[in-house]
DNA sequence: CATGAATGAGGTTTCATTCAT
DNA sequence: AATGAATGAAACCTCATTCAT
């Protein structure tokens, strides 16, 4: 019991130093060697929890993502009318990639760059099904244009990414009216 | 002259090569001796024309991003109107994007992750100044929202990144129709 | 326990193949990987115990220097008459350039070429003292010209090397007469 | 003729760059392309005038030999006495050393080291012979000591060298008194 | 379970030399 | 005679992974 306590431990402290190591030098510039100095572990025990670097990495995706999806629909139920489960699944996912910064810019480069597996990949984006069901009501009900999910997604969701983005880099601080503003315009380009 | 001329096409060739290798395996899986081989150069050739391999991808970043402004542009005078200007301006890019994958891919890895120079990086967003002056121009008109410039491009230009990793990847095709729809989603976001 | 033994031995392996390389074959022609050969381990070994190539060098070189100053005052006590402690001294020092060869060749490269660190080098000369405190005692005493200490140096321990280069390359055979004429010639250059 | 002027103008901007770069980097940091850069020459250049780079180095080594040699007998004829023709020769040498520092720090480096071939550098030694002679006669009449030249060439001309070097690395500045001392000490050290 | 040591393979870069002009 | 361009070979060094403990 506590050997596993520990080891989890240890795996929360190598995900952990992954995020932290991939996102300020990027993937190119972070050796498991890095990884395991920053999770005061040996490079060794690493293949006691991973199977390779890519595994490392692909699972480290895999776990963010979840998190993610987790987040963002944490207060939504299916009961809610379309307007108020969209402004509530938007927020939840603004809020997510505004405050979450680290997981946030993890995921960004991972979406964007050929180091996670296709397998993970595809793995990572089931997970949003509850939106994609929520716009097919919107669209059944007439609220929302009849566009593809890809479109809806892209107007809707993506720009947060490069908010998030600007945000990182300091050019760009993004307060509470830049949200409202933010979700007015996600809104507005998918309403009817 | 002659070896002027030859001079140029071999850098031309290192450059695609570069963009070729980093959008299919990504940076971390480039290295110099594949760029030199799909080249067909010596690895040595290689730092005649760059200094090392960082100052060879950020030239090649600052070459891409210049040819994108440049294609952004192109149709586009000051004299246009805002409605008309923003449609042209945002049609060209959408077509550089989708039909110039590999320069749009490589462009989307470098502005998500921390391969390129924080020079380059600065030296490339300068050139956007067109489009900044025509939302101003929009927004003293009462034509455009009153927001800041980083969220009317999350909204209008972002989403197309997005929508060109979805096309690259084999989830969507993006037709005809599907650019309309885009472009009436990107106006309806920042319209007031 | 046994690790840490089987690293100091390792790490002597190195040193004495540096040595030996550079002695052979110069600076200039001792790559990494031939030291690692003569090691018997791998090159990647080596940063393990140095930092680089220079560190490698840097470090070698000390610690010749140190056995040098060790082995040169190893029999001479301060309570010595001044005349005593000199020829003790001198004729250590001799002893050590003329039989251990391979260490007093390598001090005589690193000496009288760039391939030590300037650090390094002022680290190396501090462990000379007790010379310098005999000769001002002999100074103080009249029986030691008053001049400099590098003149000194110069012509009492610096054709030492010398005669350790020659008889290295083979031209000079130095035997016991030998030692005993340099002494005298020593001696008599520095003497009132 | 004025090719060939240009040539020889050439060969010694190479000579010199050799010299220059070696003294300041070390042999092993001395690549051809920056003797040819310091030179205002093209590295194939470099070719039309010596074989390789080892044969430029032996060259250059000879060369400087050369002048050392001619300037430390330029004002030493046979019919002077024993003291005075030594007197001469030795301060010449002096002034060579401590005079000509670039050339003198270039023979340091050479003798110490392997960078040269043997035949370079036994093709070197020859021209010490009337120094050789001259200590014959001395011995002769019994003015000096009656050991091998090696043990007077160790005790008169190479510790100025070591004088030199440590002039040159500024930490000891030699001025007119200490070349007299010098030179007391030296004739002190062979005398009978 | 955990590790420090070790390394083969391969990374980026340099360099002495050649070649086409 | 002179060169800038080109390069194969090799330099230094790193890294993902394994192994003995």
């Amino acid at each position: 019991m506590a050997k596993l306590q520990k080891s989890i431990e240890k795996k929360n402290n190598l995900v952990q130093a992954t995020i932290e190591l991939v996102n300020n030098n990027g993937f190119h510039a972070t050796p498991i060697s890095k990884i395991a100095k920053m999770a005061n572990v040996s490079p060794a025990t690493i293949y006691l929890y991973f199977e390779s670097k890519q595994d490392l990495v692909n699972k480290v995706y895999l776990e963010v993502k979840e998190a993610f999806t987790a987040y963002a629909f944490a207060t939504y139920t299916e009961d809610m009318s379309v307007v108020e489960g969209f402004e509530i699944i938007w927020k939840r996912i603004a809020n997510f990639k505004l405050k979450e910064c680290k997981q946030a810019l993890f995921l960004a480069q991972c979406d964007n760059t050929p180091i996670i597996d296709e397998a993970s990949r595809e793995e990572g984006i089931k997970h949003l099904q509850p939106l994609l069901d929520l716009w097919e009501r919107g669209q059944d009900k007439g609220i929302i244009k009849p566009v593809s999910n890809y479109l809806l997604y892209a107007y809707t969701i993506s720009p947060l990414a490069f908010l998030m983005l600007t945000q990182q880099r300091g050019q760009f601080k993004i307060e509470e009216k830049h949200i409202e503003q933010a979700y007015q315009a996600a809104w507005d380009s998918i309403k009817l």
